[in-house]
DNA sequence: AGATAATGTACAT
DNA sequence: TGTACCTTATCTT
């Protein structure tokens, strides 16, 4: 389940649970057999999250860099299997373990293609103290889509197809419309409004984006049950009516990805003068 | 800008 | 048994 919160609240799981002392480390897939060897009985000395990238660090020996992709988990306490690529189990008495099933990426790096991977990638809203500017000076000179703009990594990193979907939506933004011609204000005001939507998806480990007066309580709709669980405007909710103003909501392929949004609310604007 | 490959699971048929 | 998926690297136009 991998946006950006995800890994974040991964990261804070991990130091929890392992930070600060030995930890046992087995790869029970085999793919990371040798690596896990090696670590074996190390102390998990720090943990970091840069998007959608994990680093566990374990001092010398380098970095455990995990990237879930598009199918990877992570299980806390679940039983083995014999897909886990990599275990982990520590605490104070070896009560905690977690299992890594389907990454993309679980590999033992060094500290420099650690640098190398922050180096390729663009600012976080979940890191404190990165500068939105950076994306801004990016979209602002691109005739690339907005929307494809917002997933590309090396422009913004941790947002995936639902933030997206769900911020565009919010912000009245049209997804096809060209990165350079967001106003400065509204990237200001989608910037501002993911940090708070991505800091509450760490707090709760879903996605939610709709507001108050649109939740299913207020509305009298039944609640959102699918597998992702979270309440949403217009991700996967293809054909149904926009909780805002009733518009069918529309999806199409945008870059290999299922883009989602509602053209009643997100209509394309006529370009700036100038 | 598209097509493809990789990984594991859950849900639909 | 098929297909979708909160992803991305690596090809070819």
């Amino acid at each position: 389940m991998p946006e950006g919160h995800t890994i974040h609240r991964l990261a804070q799981d991990c130091r929890e649970r392992f930070a600060g002392r030995p930890t046992r480390a087995a790869s029970p897939q085999g793919k990371f057999a040798d690596s896990a060897a090696l670590l074996d009985g190390a102390v998990l000395d720090t943990v970091d999250a840069h998007g959608k990238h994990l680093f566990l660090g374990f001092g010398e020996l380098g970095w455990v860099h995990v990237h879930l992709g598009l199918i990877g988990k992570v299980g806390f306490d679940d039983p083995v299997t014999d897909t886990v690529r990599l275990r982990l189990v520590g605490g104070r008495h070896g009560e905690h373990a977690m299992n890594l099933r389907g990454p993309a990426a679980c590999q033992l790096i060094t500290g420099g293609e650690k640098q190398a991977i922050h180096d390729r990638l663009g600012p976080d809203p979940l890191r404190a103290g990165d500068d939105p500017d950076r994306a801004y000076a990016r979209i602002s000179r691109s005739r690339i889509s907005v929307a494809a703009l917002l997933m590309d990594q090396k422009v913004l990193a941790g947002v995936g197809n639902v933030y997206r979907a769900e911020v565009l939506f919010r912000h009245g933004v049209d997804p096809f419309l060209p990165g350079r011609e967001l106003p400065r204000r509204v990237w200001d005001a989608i910037w501002a409004d993911l940090v708070a939507l991505m800091r509450e998806g760490v707090r709760t480990n879903r996605i939610d984006t709709v507001r108050p007066e649109h939740e299913p309580e207020a509305m009298g709709r039944p609640p959102r049950r699918d597998d992702h669980g979270g309440e949403v405007y217009v991700y996967r909710r293809t054909g149904q009516p926009c909780l805002v103003c009733g518009t069918q909501v529309r999806t199409r392929p945008l870059a290999n990805r299922n883009l989602f949004w509602c053209p009643g609310c997100q209509p394309p604007v006529p370009a700036a003068a100038g």
